[in-house]
DNA sequence: TTGTACGCGTTATCAG
DNA sequence: CTGATAACGCGTACAA
């Protein structure tokens, strides 16, 4: 059912009824409320393709992530759909997968649906590949990016400050009297790359190992955090402050270092990455830093609304992390 | 850049173009890759919005969840649009939230972005108004429903057996010499309504009790969890089985029977719904129903694909819940 | 092998 | 106040 069905039921035409759907003023008030009528009575709903074709406007945004099954990935998606919906947009999701000709087609496709926006979550699109497609294909389309950074104008940033925040733990090892410390990550992702170097600078003589986690095929995280925690401490029994990439990692440290009999904190302490439930499941509960995954996502979805609206926005902007004392330090 | 700038810098006709680019017969091989070579170097993707209004056909798939922040909601979003992205299509997200108003907007924006098919994942979306929605502004549209369930000739269902779930969970807890029984959920879904459904029918003489829990304005369902298993064993202190709609909120159960200084099971034996890692990381490991949500999720990836292809598929199909016994029972 | 002409559903401009 | 008419970008008969 399209308008020109509705104005041939109505004896007028359609541009008549184009204007009572887009509410424009110059229509006889009887009229007007007959085509309303028929628009109810046909549950009419204008097509968007239509629409956006004329109007050179999908209100499309584009969303992409590795694999929004992630927690945080979920989360950022949340706010954005949730933030752009108000303001008439709809969203479109793109898992791309963690190779770069995923996130090429990913790009590619909320191309050629004439996206208004993307936003890009998640550090691992921080590539030299992802550079050029936005360039390719893109052109100067706004693009946020959570937790990632890309030298482009038409490109945002809202970042976690990762590095300081682990370098912070460091210091608070430290400060606890801890010498001998480990750092364990899974994936070498952007930011696990910062979150090592803010490790390693403040570490210094301190640093007793470094060590990135190889996952068995398609073996669990917290299985491949408890077996690598395992094998570093039969090989470093020495060692006094553990260091994970994240909470779900440090979890299964925390679990591992019990089973192997050492006191925590007072023989080892345990530090974790983001705050989330893995933390506070844990017993003894998790110090962590807070990344502020969710201040970030939420940020992410003002940038947006004002990056749409015409206004200014810094480029790039970070948000600080704290850290979480719990029981593990 | 459209398929007439192209044709303009080639010296053909737009048409020509068209063809290349659907890699249509009957264009003199040198004209082909002379298009080709521009279509490379414009980095040229087509207009969707017009693909579609003149083929008809959107390839686009709605997916509308509550909340795609819930751990099964962005597994579901997740495998359908991995599986439907190799087919061609795009997904829409919609998080419609709660409310009645919330999910007609989300099925009319779908309606009105032309949908080929919807996907509403959660039990929450089995209501009259949904019902009547679909009717009003869907029409026939294919529509599949992961754990929910509607009678529409275009509604297609892939349920949990919960109610048997859970049902089994009392057998169990019977034959372990339970006796007092008590069922314990936050929100009245659907869903939790078949399990309670199967607690009272199972449970009989021994049901001693049924707690819908109260949720204090923004608190976390850990916390509710709690609370309200503190309040009920304060009250009926005789308990011996506890019986959670989720595991997160019997994870919560758990620690507030240890805390209450309960031997689990010994004296309390305490099951969860969802077999989530909120079941893996409790200690005492929760004993707790698999309702296979994943598969689920997958199987409705599987329908939607097999529906879209004209294939035939049964309106409606079970997916069986097990038991998974850990330490709490 | 290629081009012309039309239509998809909508909005916008202009004339009446 | 209302109705033609042209565009938006693309696919497709049909004609050349």
């Amino acid at each position: 059912v399209t308008i020109y069905d509705i104005a041939q039921e109505a004896g007028v035409s359609a541009s008549t009824v184009s204007r009572v759907l887009n509410q424009k003023p110059g229509v006889k008030p009887e009229t007007r409320k007959k085509i309303e009528k028929l628009l109810e009575k046909h549950h009419f709903e204008p097509n968007a393709s239509a629409q956006g074709l004329v109007s050179q406007s999908s209100r499309l945004i584009g969303i992409m992530v590795s694999d929004i099954r992630t927690q945080h990935h979920a989360e950022g998606a949340y706010f954005i759909e949730q933030q752009l919906q108000e303001q008439g947009y709809s969203c479109l999701i793109v898992n791309s997968g963690f190779s770069e000709q995923g996130r090429e087609n990913g790009l590619r496709l909320l191309a050629s649906r004439r996206v208004e926006a993307i936003v890009l979550i998640g550090s691992t699109f921080q590539t030299e590949g992802v550079r050029r497609n936005i360039e390719r294909y893109l052109g100067d389309l706004p693009i946020v990016m959570e937790n990632g950074c890309i030298d482009l104008p038409n490109v945002y940033s809202v970042l976690a400050d990762e590095r300081n925040g682990v370098a912070a733990c460091v210091q608070l090892l430290l400060k606890r009297g801890k010498r001998k410390l480990a750092y364990l990550s899974l994936e070498n992702t952007p930011s696990n790359a910062l979150k090592l170097e803010g490790y390693r600078t403040a570490a210094g003589d301190a640093n007793a190992a470094e060590v990135e986690i190889a996952r068995q095929d398609e073996e669990e995280a917290w299985d491949a955090g408890y077996r690598a925690t395992q094998a570093l401490m039969r090989r470093q029994p020495e060692l006094d402050g553990l260091i994970f990439a994240t909470d779900q990692l440090a979890n299964a440290g925390v679990r591992c270092l019990q089973d192997l009999g050492y006191a925590i904190p007072q023989q080892v302490a345990v530090i974790g990455v983001d705050n989330s439930v893995y933390a506070t499941l844990s017993r003894p509960q998790l110090t962590c830093v807070d990344n502020k995954m969710r201040e970030l996502s939420l940020t992410c979805a003002d940038h947006l609304i004002r990056i749409l609206q015409g206004k200014k926005v810094a480029h790039r902007m970070m948000i600080l992390s704290d850290i979480v004392e719990r029981d593990t330090t």
